[in-house]
DNA sequence: CTATTGATGGTC
DNA sequence: ACCATCAATAGG
């Protein structure tokens, strides 16, 4: 089963622990790849420095603030995808970076990272804007298990010193002692 | 610790 | 038309 809008028209920081335990699936040119969501960091509209929205609505960042349930995935340092999905109301930009899975099908090397996870699914900005709650999307997040909250640990979100006050704020969560949660 | 790599957003 | 920066990673 899919999750469904209303899985993602909720408070970003709902979301990011919710969506722990949930399943990543890309059908990639026939072949499934996927895996566990294990860890996750909340970016949480206009006002969150960290949040590229925060910046305004550019090409980049319109999908967040577009409707929930939707990818967003961008390049980072040239390298790297990052995928996210896009929460709460339309018009309010916010997402939830996924950063670590624990692999279950079809995974090309490892899934510990944000940068990692896209490669391994095979996951590119080519997905940028897929609806992931259309079972007929070739990107979707299932319901999975969810994870109980006294296993569910939080810290401050990775690489946004630059954010202000709201780089010391904890964002980030993750699946507590699983083995492939980012390092 | 460094190199990598190119899109992005700001400035001129 | 530059230019600094970046939600990362691999390799010393």
């Amino acid at each position: 089963m899919l999750l469904g809008r209303e899985f993602y028209a909720r408070k970003t920081l709902v979301v990011a622990k919710d969506l722990l335990g949930r399943v990543l699936v890309h059908v990639d040119e026939g072949v499934r790849r996927a895996g566990r969501i294990v860890e996750t960091e909340a970016y949480i509209g206009p006002h969150d420095l960290a949040c590229h929205a925060s910046k305004g609505r550019t090409a980049r960042t319109d999908v967040m603030f577009g409707h929930p349930g939707h990818a967003y995935v961008y390049l980072i340092y040239g390298m790297y995808d990052c995928f996210n999905v896009v929460t709460e109301r339309e018009g309010y930009p916010s997402a939830v970076l996924v950063r670590a899975l624990a692999p279950l099908e079809g995974c090309v090397g490892k899934t510990d990272g944000p940068g990692k996870l896209c490669r391994a699914l095979h996951v590119t900005r080519a997905q940028n804007r897929f609806d992931l709650t259309d079972p007929a999307s070739s990107l979707t997040i299932e319901e999975g298990t969810p994870v109980s909250p006294r296993k569910i640990a939080r810290g401050p979100r990775i690489g946004v010193d630059y954010a202000g006050d709201w780089a010391g704020k904890e964002l980030r969560f993750w699946v507590r002692q699983d083995p492939h949660v980012s390092r």
